[in-house]
DNA sequence: TTACAAAGTTAAGCACACCTAAAATAATTA
DNA sequence: TAATTATTTTAGGTGTGCTTAACTTTGTAA
């Protein structure tokens, strides 16, 4: 069992992963976990010596199939305790990141997966995210584009948020805005990028930063396993 | 906020506390935590420094009023979360207590409301032991008696066992045993100083071991707070 | 009351995970 | 290609919490 400092490393990874399917720099690890380079470049040697990550000295990491299970069973706690406390214990919005980020590391195997049979087995947490099953298995994603990307006129439904910013969750929260709602693009302001929406019957401006965190679809989605 | 490894030296006093009131040795809390003594010696001065302990050399150690706070506040935290693990996720009694060893220590204090509100503000945790509240406020104790001293023939309400063995509680869940229950002191052996009881028509023989290490009362007790 | 044993503390050192500053390597620009 | 700049690694150091071994204090028994 890795340290938490080790989960969080190669939870961070997997997440940075990019499309092109490059190798990550320890500089990219660095500023996610908001440490130092030094800190990286002392830590890839470690998780590479355990087999955890590839790494060849200034040409950048990437996980094992070793580490990658790792990350995915971390992230896998990470979305079933946010949805858990969101759902069950009724946490709100802005507070499930931070709290799921400690509880992550420290649930056994057991626990998940109560959890997970209390939750009925959902296959995507309170940003939309998807949650790995207890076999490491991703569900498909739904298809989105940003609410920045929309046709005036059209409807959608939110499907992702962007979970990086409390202060975003916090004013989404206000606003009445949640997942799986129905909205419709009212218009669009060339002069700032600006997004206006309907909310049930509200008319809400989002700033063309917050309609960038917001990823919809135009058709609604299957939220439970099968 | 203290470290993982101080809340654990606070809670190690405020349990290790004896009914004679004389402080405590460094070298009981380090047998309680399973480190040497000499890291005890070591911790101790640092709690000290910062005020949430009293400790002389060669003379023992007490919490302040600040480190009794906090001791509490993690007990309520630990108890909570065993309680809910076990009625709400349906962990078994032998599971709960490892499981919230290190849940009591990364838990905010909103969750931990919450956990308390969704259980309704229960008084005792799954072992009997009570739980303190948001003012740091125990429940009374319900006078009780170690089964090994009862009176044969008489009827009693199991209301405490000891946690300390996850083996003993795996053993009382297989027979059957719970708290709450009402059982009758069918007899009890002068050879070996066990003793009988009857448990929903079905005789058990429990060793001495076993016996001191349920408590029991005559009367049943209110579970809930008022 | 002294000698010895037991209990408790200090000393020295280790693993972990971080830091800043210096050095090495790679990438860019002239 | 050489010089310059940017990126990445290594060197040296820190704080926490632990260890074993050596030492000090206290309690007990001769
Ligand atoms: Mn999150
Ligand atoms: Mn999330
Ligand atoms: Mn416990
Ligand atoms: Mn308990």
């Amino acid at each position: 069992m890795p340290s938490i400092s080790k989960e969080n490393y190669l939870k961070a990874i997997f997440i940075g992963n990019r499309a092109d399917k490059k190798p990550l720099t320890t500089t990219e690890i660095a500023s996610r976990l908001e440490i130092s380079n030094a800190a990286t470049s002392e830590m890839a040697r470690k998780l590479a010596d355990s087999g955890l990550i590839k790494y060849e000295k200034y040409k950048g990491l990437r996980l094992t199939k070793k580490g990658e299970r790792i990350a995915v069973n971390v992230i896998r706690r990470h979305r079933l305790w946010e949805l858990f406390l969101l759902k069950v214990l009724k946490l709100n919005w802005a507070e499930v990141h931070d709290e799921a980020e400690k509880l992550e590391h420290i649930s056994s195997e057991k626990l998940i997966d109560k959890i997970d049979e209390f939750l009925n087995y959902p296959k995507f947490d309170p940003h939309g995210e998807p949650i790995p099953d207890k076999n490491g298995e991703l569900p498909n994603l739904p298809k989105t584009i940003k609410l920045s990307e929309t046709e005036i006129g059209k409807e959608y439904f939110v499907i992702k948020v962007d979970d990086s910013s409390n202060e975003l969750m916090n004013y989404l929260t206000k606003i009445g805005l949640k997942l799986y709602e129905k909205i419709k693009v009212a218009d669009k302001l060339k002069f700032d990028n600006s997004v206006i929406i309907m909310l049930k019957s509200k008319q809400i401006n989002l700033s063309k930063k917050v309609a960038e965190s917001i990823f919809v679809s135009e058709s609604s989605i299957n939220l439970s396993r099968n």
